[in-house]
Order: structure tokens, then C-alpha cells, then sequence
RNA sequence: GCGCGAUUAGCUCAGUGGUAGAGCGCUUGCUUCACACGCAAGAAGUCGCAGGUUCGAACCCUGCAUCGCGCACCA
């Protein structure tokens, strides 16, 4: 065994691990090695995005799939966790555009053009794609890079337009002109999880509009959008309400846009069951263009639709002159403002309400009407089921019923994005067709060859359509033409060849499209209509190949529960869709890392540190103890650097109790002689076994916090502060047997110690495994390279505990010696002697003590001498400790203070008395003795003898002292 | 509004019916020959409140309060 440094240094140590690890090729997941006796255990990664660098989020995360992946290899199954990067469409398309524009390159993406940004985006993926990659290898994160994907790779784009394409022959995609969620920064429809509720403080406007058949007849609106009044085609009241029946049918006139003429200005007074006439002043003004259920209450009534904002929430022509041009909430002040020198405001009140946020860009959305990609869920019932029967466990259990929440309400799911970086709609038209957002068209005819177009705008008319469908008129709703154009579909055979070319993206095939005339749709798909597919996808989909049928589907999920819906429900129903089966058997949702406040780590806040720094100050295992030492199952994690700094301690004893074990020499590993064992071995034996069946269970229940806590009490307080402060006795002894014996128990306990700490601190187990020389003697498949294939180690069985001699008496014995010490330690403090100060201690024993357990405590007392004394009579006042060894005195030579002790003694009998009292009391009540089980009465009454001796020993010796 | 979670020592949290625990912080004493990133000892809690079940409740039940989260949402 080479000799270790004083100091454990953890930068140069990682760097040579990690380096090694890579070459020996430690990570490499192969599937033709899972049989029955080596079975599969695989995780895919939550792709970071490619623009992301590591947060103590992703610390967290990747910690726990290491831990589970390097348990898994020591446990001897075949591991594949799969890494790679998403492509992120809006964060990582904004994060370019800012660098181009900071750079002066473009001040607007139309500046370079689609292709000229796209190919811009490729290029800073190239160069700045990797950092979070190699930040995760800093962490130890034991990914088989071979096999990184990146959601953009050929092959996986190959498979969005896949599902696309099924997706779209089994009828659940499809087109149509919808109010959405639109970013206005971002310029482009999100989906409903992209949007985030925040309440919001505001004004509310009431502001009153004359009836026109009745002159002098008032009705007064509330709104907080008086901007949007330019777009109202009716004001609505309940058709129950008694307030305002008689006006229903007459007309009012908005006031704004003020140029408007007084024909034009004319608005229906409608009823709708829509309206709460508790609300506000029981009237409702009704802009279907911008605001969902207005548009509902425009469609049940023919409302027309006037939008009356640009795509970049400034106010368009429609809007009148005054607002023209201004931005959404500048136009909302001079709206109002308006209002007021109409003399038509009738009040204006400060308002708290909610308002959707974009979650990206962080700007209230708008509601609007657009033409976009639908996705109605596929394989909802299999995603409930699995859950619901416990076919797919989640830890956290509660998630559970969050997730079948979601489900149950669950809305078609808006999958394309107005956007340039991500997967194209692989869909192609003729060029001639308008892409305009004014006409609607559920256009098939790309896919299938047929031209299908509507007439009118949808706002003004029925839901039908009007359609030429091989060259005949047809009139239908847009689900039954769907229908049609897949029964059409069918019929054909040379249709369905070209929607199969498509769906994998033949280059040849494109070209041809294009020089007939077809463009291509020119949208992207959500980010998440690429993630869904991560687990299947990565591992080469659609083809049957070896590491699919070996590694899915995966074992364990390990994610946020912000993306539950986002990203776990779905992939759970693409699962099913394309495999057949589920993507994973456990999922566990790790808290949110907050700062210490309980406040979420933010840039802005600048409270969320680098964890690189971290590594650098204190190690990679450090931060992962830390961490994981402070994330208990389902809760958030209060991230404070004082835990890292514990992992550091942490690591440092480990380190020095491993070097304390390499000053004494000797053989490393010897051979244990159960005959030679002394009790404070069969302990820490004992104690070892505990804890390596402890801390199995834990990872088993996925309970990280408790694995670590275990893992540093019995490092900590059981193997270095007691047994390793026993072996120092034997040491001393100069019997070589004995000590040799000692040695192999340590190195014993070590090397199981290093092998159950491997997940959690992987750098500085493999460090001490092979300083040590624990690698030595193994074959390599055992740990003779590495740590990492060393096999994790079982409790002990009852032969085990049988050949070392471990049983309860043995147990008993070891503790209660550590309780003559705990005793004879408090007396050194009630008396003011130093633990450094070496003191003498009798102890009058009350049975046999070996010269080993003697030594023992003489070493754990610092005494000098500890005599141990059958007969000893102890001068009036000596300070006693009622042991379960015996009486352990403390003979104070000339200073021996009577009264002193008397107090002493008579505070400790008022402690007793009051314990016996309290069991007496239990005891005494006859229901007690009736009722309770037998084993808990004999509990009490053995605590009631225990302490009534103790009652009695302490009085004598009080007597003994005489009164005060 | 509906749902979920939390409430235990100054702080962060364990503790599933039978003697209240850990780490940090604090106090005191120690450069004891592995470790001051250390050793030893100590102080510190009517377990959010009110009822109930039970021989017995931090723990089970009911209600309430406070905090946090998610979903829905009325201008």
C-alpha cells in the first residue's frame, strides 16, 4: 500500500479517477452482457439544455442517478445511464439571438433569414453544446458518453417526424384556427403548461356605454383591459338577471376607437349563462379576439372577431388612432385615459388579479386566435392505468395523484411553435396556398394530396368548412373531413408513399416536393414533442435493436416534479404508443433546490451559486454528500454551503481515520481469527452490519438523506470516535497477534465502509480502495481495478454472526462499557477536570472484566491509572457514577469537597425519583396492567426496577455523606 | 374555489402508539502522538392550536390557524 498524504486533496485526485474510469471504459453499458444472472438496469438522463451550464438543480438530480447507477453495477447488473442535451427551441433560439444582437450580427432574425439563423444556432451549439457535458463529469456523473444524444441529431429527428406522421394517420393531429396562448415576446404560441398564473396588480376600469334605443339609459362595464374596447362586438349580461332583461337585444355603443361612426360604434346587448351578475356590475364586455371565453361567448352568439393587436402585443390600426402603435399596456393608460375625457370613466380601483405569464420569456400572454398543430393525447387510458395499478411506482407516492389529475382534464395539446431552432412540421404544401393567419384552412391536402380549404373565417361562421376534394365540393366539419381524407387515405396507395416520405425525412424526396411546387410548413414542433419520445428515441427507434430489447424499458426516472406533465406524462403515453410498454418502472421527483431563506435559486437573486466553484473549494464528493445529505424524499432542499462543508469534513475523517490505519503497518487485509476477537470488534462488527443493511434499504426506498445520516453515524461516531479509540488499547499492548487481529478488523471494516460509500463519494473510495491495497487480491470483476465493480456488500447472515461471535450479550457488554465511559466523562466535568488531564479512576466492578476491557476504558477515560478495585473503600465524598459495570469512582486527592458531592448526588435523585415516579404512576394505573401488551408491561417493570436500585444506591451513598 | 404538503431545540430536519433525536449554531474545557475540516462535555423543546379515540398520542381521527406548492379562475 503507497502511503497518503496528510491532506486529502480532492482536485487532482478526481481528475485521475475520472480519466481512468473513461479508459477502462467503467461506464460502457453492454447489452449483450445482461443475462438472468446479470440483469439490465438502465436510466435515461433528463436531458439538460444544450445552452445550459450546471446548476445545483442538475447537482441534485445527477447525484442520485449516479448513486443509483453505481449501486446498481456493484449489485452486478448490466447499467446503461444514458446522457445527452436538448435542444431547448425558445431558450436556446432567444439565448443566440441575444449573442447576435449584442454582437451587432442581426438586429432582427429576419435580418439573416431562417436558414442563415438556424445555421448560426448549429454553430454556438458546436462550440458551447458540451460545457454542461463537461461539467457532469466534473460531478462524477457515470454516463456511457458513447452513447450521447442530442434531440437534434439526424437519426432522432427522424423519429419526431415519425410520430408525427402516425400521429397524424391515426387522426390525433390535426389543424385548426384556435385561441391560444400567445408570447408576445417570443412570437409564438406556447402550450397551456408554458403558462404560468401570477397575480398581478392592476386597475379595474368601470367605465359606462349608453344604451342606444334608450337615450339616458347607462349601463357601466368593468374591465381591466380598456384597451382591448376597440375589439368588442357585444356587451353580455345573465339572462337571469333581472337588472338588465329588458335591454337584452338593444344595442349600446363603445366608445373607442374614438374615430369610429356611430354605426360603427353599435354593439348587441346579448344574455349568456357566461355572465355572473355578482361580479363587478353584472355586464360583461365581450372581445372574442382576446380572451378565451369571450371567444366561446362569440362563437355560441356569431359574434365577429376583431383583433385589434399584432403578433407582438402592440396595437394594430383596429384599434383606432389614438392606440395605434402603442404597446398593449401603454395602450391599456391611454385607453383609460380616453375613457376619462369622454367622461365616461366611471370609477378606476387598484385590482389584484390573475394573468398568464409566459414561463420563457416572463411577459403576460395573450390570448389569441391562430392557426396551429393540434395533438389530441394518444394512449391517455394505458398512462392512467399504469399508475393507477402500480405498475409504475412514483416516489413521492402523492405525485400520483397530480398526475391522474392532469390526465383527467386533459386538453389537446398546441404542439407547433412560430419559431426557427427545433424540428419542422414535416408537413408540405403547395406554394400557391396562404400561410396567413386570416384564413382558416384544415389543409390536408399536402399529406394526402387533396386540396381542402374553407371559405370563410371561422369567427363568422359554423364550423363547417367547404372543401374541393379531388377536384368535388364537399362541405364538412373539420373532424369529419379528417375522417375522410384518412379513408381516402387508405384507398390510395400512392398517397400513403408520400406521407411515409416524408415521415423520414428523404432529402430526395423533399427536393421533389419542392421543384412540384410544395412548401414546407413553416413552423417547429414543441420542444417536449421531441423529449417525449427520449427514451425509445436514444436508443434507436424505430429499429429493433439489442440495447432496446436488453435496456427498455428503463428502471428508474429521476426528475423534477415541475416537468411531471411537461415531460413525464408524455413520455409515458409515447411509451405506450410506440413501444407498447411503459418508459420506466420508477419515477422519483427530487425537491426544488431553494437557498437557505427557502427563496428559489435565481440569476437576479444571485443566490444560486456555481457549483463548479463548489467542486474546486471542496470536492465533487463534498458537494454530493452535502447535498444528498440534505434531500430528504419529497421535500425541497435548503441549500446551505455548511452542508458541503460537511461533506468536506467528512471526507477529511475518512481520510485521516484511513491514514491512522496505515501508521500502524501490518499486512493489509489479514485473515480475521474469531478466537481472538474482543468484544469492541464483535460491536463494530456488528455495527457494520447494521449499517450496510440500513443503508441498502434506504437506496432501496429511494431515501438519500438517510443513507448518507447512517452512513456518518456509523463512520463517525461508532467506527472513529469509539472503535478505532478502542483499538488504540490493543495497539499499545505489544501482543502482535492481537494487534494483527485488530488490523484485519479495520481493514475489514474499511473495505466493506469504502464500498458502501462508493455511490454516494465515488473519488475518494476509489482513492483509499486502491492506497489501501484492497484491490490487491481481487480479480477485476470484484473490484481489483476498481472500486465500481467491487460487489456491494450484504448484512451479515446468522453463520456470519455465529463464526465472529456476535450476539446480544456480546452487544450488551460493548455498550455498557461505552456507558462506564459516558459516566465517567460527565464526572470529569462536574468536577472541573480536563479530558486532556490524565486523573486516576477506581472502579469497583460487579463482575468479570477482561484486562482488554480494563485497558479499554482506561484509554477512553484518559485515566491514569484506572484501578480496578473488588474491595475499595472510598474516602467520604469521592465523586461516584452508578455504572452497569460497577461503581467508578473519582478519587479527588485533597480535593474532595463533601457538600459539593451531596449536591451533586442529591440533584441526580430528584431526576430519578421524578423517572420513577412517571413509571410508577403508568404502572399503578390498573387499566394499564390490564390492557397493555406483555411486552411493554415487562418493559415498564424492568424500567421501574432499574431505576429503583438506582434509587437506592444513591440514597446510601447520600446517607453515607450525612446530612448537610 | 379544489387538491397536496408542512408546522418537533436558535436554524435545517429525523422520528407510524410505549423513557423526545441528529447535524449546524451556541456554552465550557482541551494543540491527548489519524484528524482543530478535530476531541470531550454541556445548555436548549408544554412536538402549531382545540377537541376526540386509546391504559397511553409528536405519531391515529375531526376541526381550526399559519406557511408553501399545484390545478382551476369572474370581466
Amino acid at each position: 500500500m503507497s502511503e497518503l498524504a496528510k491532506t486529502y486533496e480532492p482536485a487532482a485526485v478526481e481528475a485521475k479517477w475520472y480519466e481512468y474510469w473513461l479508459q477502462h471504459g467503467c461506464f460502457t453499458a453492454d447489452p449483450s452482457r445482461v443475462s438472468a444472472q446479470r440483469p439490465a438496469y438502465s436510466i435515461v438522463i433528463p436531458p439538460p439544455n444544450v445552452t445550459g451550464v450546471l446548476t445545483l438543480g442538475h447537482v441534485l438530480n445527477n447525484t442520485i442517478q449516479d448513486i443509483l447507477a453505481r449501486r446498481a453495477r456493484m449489485l452486478g447488473k448490466e447499467v446503461l445511464w444514458l446522457p445527452g442535451t436538448d435542444h431547448a427551441g425558445i431558450a436556446t433560439q432567444n439565448v443566440v439571438e441575444k449573442t447576435l444582437r449584442k454582437e451587432g450580427a442581426m438586429k432582427h432574425r429576419d435580418d439573416l433569414g431562417r436558414e442563415a439563423l438556424v445555421a448560426k444556432i448549429w454553430e454556438w451549439k458546436e462550440k458551447y453544446g458540451g460545457i454542461i457535458i463537461q461539467q457532469l463529469k466534473k460531478l462524477g456523473a457515470s454516463c456511457d458518453w458513447s452513447r450521447e444524444r442530442f434531440t437534434m441529431d439526424a437519426d432522432y429527428s427522424q423519429c419526431v417526424s415519425r410520430v408525427f406522421v402516425d400521429l397524424y394517420k391515426k387522426g390525433c393531429i390535426y389543424r385548426g384556427k384556435r385561441m391560444v396562448n400567445w408570447c408576445p415576446a417570443s412570437l409564438t404560441a406556447l402550450s397551456d403548461e408554458e403558462v404560468e398564473m401570477k397575480q398581478q396588480s392592476g386597475f379595474m376600469y368601470h367605465f359606462k356605454v349608453e344604451v342606444a334605443e334608450m337615450p339616458g339609459t347607462w349601463l357601466t362595464i368593468a374591465t381591466t383591459r380598456p384597451e382591448t374596447i376597440p375589439g368588442d362586438t357585444a356587451v353580455a349580461v345573465n339572462p337571469k338577471d333581472a337588472r338588465y332583461t329588458h335591454l337584452i337585444g338593444k344595442h349600446v355603443r363603445r366608445p373607442l376607437p374614438l374615430e369610429a361612426t356611430d354605426e360603427q360604434k353599435l354593439i348587441p346587448i346579448i344574455s349568456d349563462d357566461y355572465v355572473d351578475f355578482e361580479f363587478g356590475t353584472g355586464v360583461l364586455k365581450v372581445t372574442p379576439a382576446h380572451d378565451k371565453n369571450d371567444f366561446d361567448i362569440g362563437q355560441r352568439h356569431k359574434l365577429p372577431v376583431v383583433d385589434v393587436m399584432n403578433p407582438d402585443g402592440t396595437m394594430n390600426a383596429l384599434a383606432g388612432e389614438s392606440l395605434s402603435n402603442l404597446d398593449r399596456f401603454e395602450a391599456r393608460k391611454v385607453a383609460a385615459e380616453k375613457l376619462r375625457e369622454l367622461e365616461v370613466l366611471v370609477k378606476e380601483e387598484p385590482y389584484q388579479n390573475n394573468v398568464g405569464f409566459s414561463e420563457r420569456a416572463g411577459v403576460p400572454i395573450e390570448p389569441r386566435l391562430s392557426e396551429q398543430w393540434f395533438l389530441k393525447y394518444p394512449s391517455v387510458a394505458e398512462a392512467k392505468a399504469c399508475v393507477a395499478d402500480g405498475q409504475m411506482k412514483f416516489f413521492p407516492e402523492r405525485w400520483a395523484k397530480v398526475y391522474d389529475h392532469w390526465l383527467e382534464g386533459i386538453q389537446d395539446w398546441c404542439i407547433s411553435r412560430q419559431l426557427w431552432w427545433g424540428h419542422r412540421v414535416p408537413v408540405w404544401r403547395k406554394s400557391d396556398d396562404s400561410f396567413s393567419l386570416g384564413s382558416v384552412f384544415v389543409d390536408v391536402s399536402d399529406l394526402l394530396s387533396l386540396s381542402v380549404r374553407t371559405q370563410k373565417f371561422i369567427g363568422t361562421d359554423s364550423p363547417t368548412v367547404a372543401v374541393t376534394i379531388d377536384g368535388k365540393p364537399v362541405t364538412a366539419d373539420a373532424g369529419e373531413l379528417l375522417k375522410i381524407g384518412r379513408q381516402l387515405q387508405d384507398s390510395d396507395p400512392e398517397i400513403r408513399e408520400i406521407v411515409t416520405a416524408i415521415s423520414t425525412i428523404d432529402p430526395a424526396v423533399i427536393a421533389q416536393l419542392e421543384a412540384q411546387g410544395y412548401v414546407q410548413d413553416p413552423d417547429v414542433l414543441d420542444t417536449w414533442f421531441s423529449s417525449w419520445l427520449w427514451p425509445f428515441a436514444t436508443m434507436g427507434w424505430p429499429e429493433k435493436t439489442e440495447t432496446l430489447a436488453k435496456f427498455y424499458p428503463t428502471t428508474d426516472l429521476v426528475t423534477g416534479p415541475d416537468i411531471i406533465f411537461f415531460w413525464v406524462a408524455r413520455m409515458i403515453m409515447a411509451g405506450y404508443e410506440w413501444m407498447g410498454d411503459l418508459p420506466f418502472k420508477n419515477v422519483y421527483f427530487t425537491g426544488i433546490i431553494r437557498d437557505k431563506q427557502g427563496r428559489k435559486m435565481s440569476k437576479s437573486l444571485g443566490n444560486s451559486p456555481d457549483p463548479l466553484d463548489i467542486i474546486a473549494k471542496y470536492g465533487a464528493d463534498a458537494l454530493r454528500f452535502g447535498v444528498m445529505r440534505s434531500a430528504p424524499l419529497g421535500a425541497d432542499i435548503l441549500f446551505d454551503e455548511k452542508n458541503v462543508e460537511l461533506g468536506r469534513n467528512f471526507c477529511t475523517k475518512l481520510w485521516n481515520a484511513t491514514r491512522f490505519r496505515q501508521m500502524q503497518g501490518g499486512t493489509s487485509e489479514g485473515e480475521i481469527q474469531p478466537a481472538l476477537l474482543n468484544s469492541d470488534d464483535r460491536w463494530i462488527l456488528a455495527r457494520l452490519s447494521d449499517a450496510i443493511g440500513d443503508v441498502s434499504t434506504a437506496l432501496d426506498e429511494y431515501r438519500f438523506s438517510d443513507a448518507t445520516a447512517t452512513l456518518y453515524r456509523f463512520f463517525w461516531n461508532e467506527f472513529c470516535d469509539w472503535y478505532l479509540e478502542t483499538c488504540k488499547a490493543v495497539f499499545n499492548s505489544g501482543d502482535e497477534a492481537r494487534k494483527a487481529n485488530t488490523l484485519a478488523v479495520i481493514d475489514f471494516v474499511l473495505a466493506h465502509t469504502l464500498r458502501i460509500f462508493h455511490p454516494f463519494l465515488p473519488f475518494i473510495t476509489e482513492e483509499l480502495w486502491n492506497s489501501l491495497g484492497f484491490n490487491s487480491d481481487l480479480p477485476a470483476n470484484q473490484g481489483g481495478e476498481t472500486i465500481m465493480a467491487a460487489p456491494w456488500p450484504k448484512p451479515f447472515g446468522e453463520d456470519e454472526r455465529a463464526y465472529f461471535g456476535i450476539d446480544e450479550t456480546s452487544e450488551k457488554f460493548a455498550n455498557a462499557k461505552y456507558e462506564v465511559v459516558n459516566l465517567g466523562r460527565g464526572l470529569r466535568r462536574d468536577f472541573n477536570i480536563a479530558s486532556s488531564k490524565r486523573t486516576r479512576f477506581v472502579l469497583r466492578p460487579n463482575g468479570e472484566l477482561a484486562p482488554h476491557d480494563s485497558e479499554v476504558l482506561r484509554i477512553l477515560l484518559n485515566a491514569e491509572p484506572l484501578d480496578v478495585l473488588a474491595d475499595y473503600a472510598a474516602p467520604k465524598g469521592t465523586p461516584v457514577a452508578l455504572t452497569p459495570l460497577g461503581e467508578l469512582h473519582l478519587p479527588l486527592e485533597g480535593l474532595i469537597d463533601v457538600a459539593a458531592e451531596r449536591e451533586r448526588l442529591a440533584k441526580e435523585l430528584t431526576k430519578v425519583e421524578q423517572e420513577l415516579a412517571k413509571v410508577r404512576a403508568k404502572l399503578a394505573d390498573e387499566n394499564f396492567a390490564a390492557k397493555v401488551p406483555a411486552k411493554v408491561l415487562d418493559e415498564h417493570r424492568q424500567r421501574e426496577s432499574d431505576w429503583a436500585e438506582k434509587y437506592a444506591q444513591l440514597s446510601k451513598m447520600r446517607e453515607a455523606l450525612g446530612a448537610a
